[in-house]
This record gives structure tokens, sequence and C-alpha cells, in this order.
DNA sequence: CATGAATGAGATTTCATTCAT
DNA sequence: TATGAATGAAATCTCATTCAT
């Protein structure tokens, strides 16, 4: 009945939790063996370290997300369109992957992620890079250069949804259209 | 000639720097203790132990935060120099505590926080919470949560500082400008 | 077509190599699983546990080389013969079982060895003590304890060995004959 | 009252003895740090890990041994004397540095051993090779490789010293003048 | 006061052994 | 009978904390 790669997924579950609520290092191998109900011996069936773990889950989600954010992309559409396809896709993200967005976040700039976690959150940002670069080419986008246009986003999102996990706060579609249009204020070119 | 709380302040300088470029886990007492060239033994004479001094390091920046965005606050001016005034604060209190403002962020939810740290905290919020009440109150700020637009701002901000610590985007005052006013446009309500 | 005890002595066969080559406790079960081409619960239907095995394979090659020693004996030749007879099933020996001899000794006084184990060993020691002691008594070998005179011969013959598997060495007959040579003029009584 | 470095030396005499008696895969940091009195902890401060340890005791006991050769080496004098004076310091050292030989013997051609190890190892066989190499020049040595001559010698003697070790036989002058013997008879050239 | 050597509890990691398939 | 995934006990190693100097 279970699927073949249970444990393997079991234990990434877990340590996706536990990574974003506690981070890497307050994180150990037992807590992650015993929220995923298995032994720790396990875990090293199938990451070599616990290195490995966090950099095979930074990357895992990294590049989910990016693939939510790349499908259906509306190319032809207008400019606030495809800021609304990006922003759903964070939401749509976040909602499917509890805590993969806070974990990527708080551990972008951590010591130990290894070169192709780097390379893969380059891409990620690419896709926004991209987006405010022509934005700000044909005058729609806020003439900043976009590392800072996407750190604003970025950050403000993240904050915000780490209060609805914490539940200070509650997703309801209206607060989210709201914080959209909040965003979208602070990219977008005022004339 | 040295001052006798020489060391103390040491010991916080160099805990402040290793817990925002590495995080609470990750720094260990002899890394402090190197770094402020006292011996690791020394540490325990002025603080009991390891989260008593981040606990207090961590209460003594936000008061300071807070203490510079409350100072010559412009309590009778428009709502948008306020703003201003908190917006600079945060700037001038970044660029004197290089990591201070990071190093709040990113242990703002940690595990290892005392009730009193978590207080503070809430002190500091308040002043933006109250700054926002008032704002939406009479209609210049954005019908959102106080707690989303904080999110919004905050989020934004370090995250964008974090660039800058980094290297990847520099300092400038036009810099600066521009990001205040994208803030600003986020929060405001726009007629 | 494979006989029914293949499994068996493929472990048998890795296993020999590898306690030779790194030691008992430097060699895993699934380094044998792996070298024997078999799974690591495999072994465990051939031998109770890693000591069971380690005590067969000692007491299998212990054997053999005593049979191999006392095969063909020639009881009623000259001393110098029945020498040249030890040697040469040394040699023989060890070119029939690469890495037999060199296991044997340097596990002989290991801490994991059974009961059985020892007594076996003993029983190959018995062999050249008998030759020795006869020799003594006729005045053909030194006057030394048995016991001395089988150490020079075997730790040195054991020592040469090694060289020649790692490749120092080769096992020409010149260099062999040579070898027996010295190891009996070690031995033997000179007027 | 003890000496500054008590604890660094405790250990390497602590692992020194475990290492010969067990080899080094079956010894464990606790072992040696019950043997040697001292908390686990307390190795890691003195040595980096195991492998660490283990070089550094191989690489001073192999310099001890080299220099106690080559102290008082009688260059100018016949090659029985020259043999004996090599013969008498493996004696010496022996009873000076308990398991220091039988240490250096099993651990020759272990995995572990670093470059540096492995070069000093070199060191020391050279005083044996330059040895054989001038008396078989001479015509006092037996046409052989040196290689084989010294492990003849060497494998030899400390396969006899094994024996004194364990009890076996009782290291009286009478023996290893006897053994002495019996290892020059091994070596040197028959007319 | 200040130090840093020493410690042991606890973290990471390995591996002999079991057992469901 | 054969397997190798799974396990947990035990090994290696780290580090917060203590304490003799």
């Amino acid at each position: 009945m279970p699927t073949s790669t249970t444990k393997r997924d079991d234990i990434l579950d877990s340590a996706l939790t536990l990574f974003a609520e506690r981070g890497f290092d307050a994180t150990t191998i037992p807590m992650i063996a015993t929220d995923a109900k298995v032994g720790a011996g396990t875990i090293y069936r199938y990451f070599a370290n616990k290195e490995v773990l966090v950099n095979t889950l930074f990357q895992h989600y990294v590049t989910l997300f990016k693939e939510a954010l790349e499908k259906d992309y509306p190319e032809g559409a207008g400019i606030r369109e495809q800021f609304h396809h990006l922003f759903q896709g964070m939401i749509r993200f976040t909602n499917e992957h509890d805590h993969a967005l806070y974990f990527i976040k708080t551990h972008t700039s951590a010591y130990f992620l290894d070169a192709e976690s780097r390379e893969q959150f380059g891409h990620l940002l690419m896709i926004f890079e991209d987006f405010f670069e022509v934005g700000k080419q044909h005058g729609h986008i806020r003439p900043l250069p976009s590392k800072a246009l996407i750190a604003i986003i970025f950050g403000g999102f993240l904050q915000l949804y780490q209060l609805i996990r914490v539940g200070e706060l509650e997703a309801s579609a209206e607060l989210l259209a709201g914080v959209e249009e909040s965003c979208w204020d602070a990219v977008r070119h005022h004339s």
C-alpha cells in the first residue's frame, strides 16, 4: 500500500518541517528520525550525511518552485497579469508545500550550501530578474536594481507567510489579494 | 586605561557578528572567545550561559532600535514624514550597528528566546503597529492588518540589507531613497 | 551448474582477502558481501556472525596448511631434506592460497580467536616443534627453544612474503632457494 | 609535580599499548581515554582525530628507533660488530619501549598511515639497507636482496619478541645471544 | 578577574545483525 | 534460499561549561 520510496520521502518531509522551524544547526538527526518514524541509521541509507540531506532538500524545492512559476507563464500577457501569475505561484506553492518557501529563504545564504544549490537558487532568481528587467525597459517597473525589487517582494511575502504559519494571520483570499496589490504597488512604476 | 566593561562589550560585539553571519546554533563559544580575544571562560563571567548571552544581545539591540525610532519622532507631522522618520531610523540604525537588525530578524522566532526578549520585541513592533493603525484610521494607509504591513516593510527592508551586507548591492543614497519610496507605495492607501 | 556451496566459498574467499589486506576489524560485512557478490544477509545464512566467520576461516586454512606440511613428509630422510620439505610446503601453500598464511600470522594472537582456533594453531606449531626437538637431540639444530626457532623461520618467511605480495620483491626460484638456505643457516647447528 | 605534558604523554602511552595489543581498529577512543585516565574529549585537544594520533605515535617511535640505532654506530668496526650494534639496538629499544617495535611492525602497511609516516619508516629501513648493501659488496653478507634480508631479521626478531611479551619465552641474556647468532648466520655469507 | 585545559553529555556517523519479501 | 532495507547500539567527534591556576 505505501509507496515504494515512502521512507526517503518521510525523511525529507520531516527534515523540511524541522529545518524550517528550528534551522539546520538546531535540528538533530535523531529529531528527524523520530519525526519520520524511522531509525536514525536509515537516514544515512538515503543521504550520505546531514549536509547532503539539506542540499538535496534545498535543490528539490527550489526546482519545484521554479517549475511552478514557469508553468503556464502568460508570455504574451500584460505585465500586471504576469505579476499576478508569479504572485499566485508563490501562494499556491506555499499552500502545497507548507514550509518549503520559508525553508528556502532562511537557508539561502547558509554556509553549508554547495555549488549546485547556489546555482539552482540563481536560476530561480533569474525568473524574477527577467520579469523585472523587461518591465523596467518598458517603463512599467520602478527603476531600481532588480535584486532590490526581488528582495522587497520576496522578503515581504515570506515574512508575511511566517505570520500565517505561526497563526498570527489567516490566509484569506481577501488578505492575499490585498498583499498582492501592496507588493505590486511596491514594484510598479508610478507615473 | 581600558574601561572595565571593555571585555563584556567585545564579547557582545563578536557574538553579534557571528550570530548574524552563522546563526546561534552554528556559532560556538570558542569562536566568540577567539573573535573577542578573550578566554572562553571569561564569557561565563559576564553571561551565565550561551542562551543568556543571546537573549541579552537580542534585548539590547531591540531596545536600542526602539529608542532610535522613538527619538525625535515627529508626532505632529504628516504621515509621509513620520514614515520617512521610521525608514531613516532603520537605515541609520543599520549603519551604526552593522549586523544588529539582521541578527534581530533572523532570530525573531528562535526557540531559545525567553519571555523578556519576546516582550521587548513586541514593544518594538508596537511602534510600527501604532503608526499603521492611526494611518489606517485616517485613510492614509492601506486597509490591511498592521502585522501584514509590518511584515512587508520589515521583510523587504532586511532582505535588501542582506544584499548590501553581502556586497551585491551598494547602499547609495539614491538606492535607499528609491527603496523608501517603494516601501511607502507598498503600504500607503492609493486613492 | 554452480555447486551448492559456491556462495559459502565465495564468502570465505572474499573474507580471506579482505582480512589479510585490512585486518578483521577494518573489514565490514558489507565489504565482504560486495566482494563476494552476495547479499549481506546471505553471509549470516552460512556463518552465525562475524567472529564465527573469522574463526572458521582461520581453522580452515590452519588445517589446510598443516595437511600440506604433513603430506608426503619424508619421515626417514635426512634433516636437511625434511627442512626442505617444510619450507617447500610453506611456499607451495602460499602460492596456492594467496593470502592465507599472511592472514594466519596477522591474526594469530587476535582477541577474537576461540579455543578451537587456538588449539588448531597449536597443532600446526607442533609439526615444527617436533621437527626442531628431534633435530636438537641429534645435534643438527641450534640449541635454542623450539618456539624461538619457529618464530625466526615463520616471522622471517612471512615478512618476506608480504614484500612479495606487495610487489617489492619477485618470487623467483632463485630468491626462494636463497631464502631457504638463509633460514636453514639460521636454525641449523654450526659446528 | 607531574610533568607539564603529562596528559598528552599518558594518551600516547595508552594508545601505544592498546594499538600494539589489539590493533588500531579494535581500539576505541574511550578505551584509550580510560586507560590514560583522561576524558575522551581530552584526546581531541591533543590530536585532531584517531588517525592523527596513530600517525603521531608511529612517527615518534620510528624516529626514536632510528636514533637508537644510529647512536654510537661503530662506523669503522668490523661487520660482525656492526651487526651486533644493530641487534643490541633492537633489544635495548624493545626493552625501553615495551610495545613500540611490535606496534611499528604490525602497523607498517596499514591503510591509515600518511605519507610522512611511510617516509619516516623508509628512513628506518635505510639503515639496515645500507648495512646489508655494504656487507654484500665486501662479500660478508649473503647475496640476497637487502629487503629480503631485512624481512628475515626483522620478521624473526619481532615474532620472537611477541613470544617474550606474551610470556612464552623469557628474555635471558643467553637466549638473546643465541638468537643474535642465529640471525647473523641467516644473513652472513657462508664460504 | 581572566584564562584555557579538561570534561562528559550529546551530536554525527558507522555497521553488525535482523527480517520481510 | 537469498536479499538488502532497516535498525539501534556503539563508535567517532564536538562543544558548552567548569575549575584550578
